[in-house]
DNA sequence: GCCGTTTTCGGCCCGACTGTTTTCAGTCG
């Protein structure tokens, strides 16, 4: 977002302080935390910190006191910190790196900076390597190996998977543990439950009266390459492909208070756990127990637990501490749109362009999928490398769903077009041949480099065209290969407001654009939204849950989304 | 370093697993 650079930047440094604070022993654990802390709140700040230091705002932030604001506003007026440049002398900037490694924290990596004179994750490997670790105190030979398994895995994956990676893997681990007869329920749990864009590890729980024999199913899963970790209430496993998965195991009194506390996100459950702690209880993953007496209160189901904290359900998508405990304290959750609510998918390649099924085909998918109407939208005439429609081929194709629509009459095909948006803003079709089509998605495809403002003038001008429905992929990145273009999201979102026009909640995990926190800002300004899968091949039509998944991200209600109206509803707005 | 339904000082979320120990420190989520 272009509000956020130096809300990243002074994020970082308090991440920094924190990280350095942590190394070099710093004997209040709480001070360490409260830069922690105060990063967070600057980096999920929708507002930018310049504004706010301008207008000597800094102490309303939560978490900001004396101290910090007098460092934000140095910041903020002179480009750095006196205070970090000062911890950065008492050590090597590459020590801080290793923290990244899992299985080493602070302590371990002061010993090695101190005792080995170790600096870099490479260092650190070499040193390994030639068995110099297991010669300090506290070091073994077990955690030396550990450590460079670490390094190893850190540099096979770098760290996240894109959220359907996770999602296929977990559904089909749950298929396997639910076959044992000492599971009684289990659930995903952790960011894959609240469907994150990008997901570290799988977390999975499970519900037994026989914790061992259940632990004992689970790591004879078939793809498991190596077992990490095998105790009785957790167990950590890498798969074939490199994912790590996480299982625990409770009995079925704690199961909702286990399933609260793994969900996440650990922001939630540290304001939810402070929540119980000033009504007089004690919140942990075993239960919610009266803090004086020790007296269980509840535990069973999630439900359960928010209630008695006085609490309406918070959906696992909502739980990041962004509004939503109070939002549930005063009743005021939105009911979120459901992963069953879509009607249709309105962004689908056909072989038209460069999709791999033909229209038939894609219809008769989207039938089996529910689906009362199917939009096919194909790439617009210069887009010539994604075999993009000239004139006379989008005649001939409006033609073939004619014919179609007649031979399939339980479901309506709707003849879309993905059009290019040109640099300066005009559209690849003139305004006659765009009328023919039953709806007009447009979409930025070329000229990725501009500066912001002419980026931001050229998608505004193609919302201001009147023949254009929905804005595709509005910010056109890639999540780890593509940034998102240059662009005024706050200005795009005002426009799409202005002149009607829907953005679209790209579906594509690649992409999962607009992303959650530009979806609940559009929300806020009113503006609506459209759902697209972006399906170049058929079975890429359910990718559809993580659009819903992040429009649940984005608090969104059916109302929100011009994809849960029926056929009726959709023509009318559509004038089709 | 922050914060206040135990208010301006004394708390600050809490438990499991591993490895190196012989009762516990370090790390993780």
């Amino acid at each position: 977002m272009a509000t956020s650079m130096m809300n990243t930047q002074i994020a970082s440094i308090f991440y920094m302080i924190a990280d350095i604070l942590d190394i070099l022993g710093e004997e209040s654990p709480f001070k360490v935390r409260a830069y922690r802390v105060a990063a967070q709140t600057i980096e999920n700040l929708e507002e930018d910190i310049e504004t706010i230091v301008k207008q000597k705002r800094v102490l309303d932030l939560p978490h900001i006191g004396e101290g910090l604001a007098k460092k934000i506003t140095e910041i903020v007026e002179t480009g750095h910190l006196k205070y970090l440049e000062e911890l950065k002398k008492k050590l090597p900037e590459g020590v801080v790196e290793l923290l990244e490694i899992p299985g080493l924290g602070p302590k371990r990596v002061l010993t090695l900076y101190r005792k080995l004179n170790i600096t870099s994750i490479t260092a650190l490997k070499e040193a390994c390597e030639k068995g110099m670790l297991r010669t300090l105190d506290g070091f073994g030979e077990t955690t030396e190996r550990n450590i460079l398994r670490g390094i190893q895995l850190k540099e096979r994956t770098s760290g996240r998977v894109l959220l359907n990676v996770a999602y296929e893997n977990g559904v089909k681990i749950l298929e396997y543990i639910k076959r044992s007869s000492h599971v009684k329920e289990c659930s995903l749990a952790g960011s894959l439950r609240r469907m994150k864009e990008t997901i570290g590890d799988i977390d999975i729980l499970v519900s037994s009266a026989n914790t061992k024999k259940t632990m004992d199913h689970f790591v004879g899963y078939p793809e498991i390459e190596q077992i990490l970790s095998k105790g009785s209430t957790k167990t950590s496993v890498i798969l074939r492909d490199n994912l790590q998965v996480d299982l625990r195991v409770v009995k079925k009194k704690s199961y909702g208070a286990a399933l609260q506390y793994f969900t996440g996100s650990k922001e939630h459950n540290v304001a939810l756990r402070n929540l119980a702690i000033r009504k007089g209880y004690k919140l942990s993953e075993y239960g919610l127990f009266d803090k004086k007496t020790g007296r269980y209160i509840a535990g069973e189901t999630e439900e359960d637990v928010y209630s008695k904290l006085g609490l309406s359900y918070i959906e696992p998508e909502l739980r990041e501490n962004h509004g939503e405990i109070e939002a549930a304290s005063k009743g005021k959750l939105p009911v979120l749109v459901g992963y069953n609510d879509i009607k249709g998918d309105l962004h689908v390649h056909s072989t038209w362009s460069d999709g791999s099924d033909s229209v038939e085909n894609i219809v008769k998918h989207a039938k089996l999928l529910g689906y009362s109407y199917i939009g096919v939208t194909d790439h617009s005439k210069s887009l010539r490398v994604a075999n993009g429609l000239s004139e006379e081929r989008v005649e001939k194709k409006i033609e073939e769903i004619k014919k179609l629509n007649h031979r399939y009459n339980d479901i309506r095909i709707l003849c879309g077009t993905e059009c290019d948006i040109k640099p300066d803003g005009s559209l690849d079709y003139d305004k006659k041949v765009l009328r023919k089509f039953d709806f007009v998605y447009a979409a930025v495809h070329t000229g990725f480099k501009m500066d912001e403002k002419n980026m931001t003038k050229r998608l505004i001008k193609a919302m201001e065209h009147e023949e254009v429905d929905f804005i595709a992929h509005p910010t056109g990145r890639m999540i780890g290969l593509r940034e998102a273009y240059n662009l005024d999201i706050e200005q795009v979102i005002d426009a799409a407001k202005e002149t009607g026009t829907y953005l679209e909640i790209n579906a594509f995990p690649d992409r999962l654009d607009l992303n959650d926190a530009h979806v609940r800002l559009g929300k806020e300004k009113g503006v609506r939204f459209v759902l697209g899968t972006d399906a170049h091949m058929v079975n890429q039509l359910a990718f559809m849950r993580y659009g819903v998944a992040t429009a649940r991200r984005g608090w969104l209600e059916k109302k929100d989304i011009i994809n849960t109206f029926t056929l009726n509803e959709l023509e009318r707005i559509l004038g089709v």
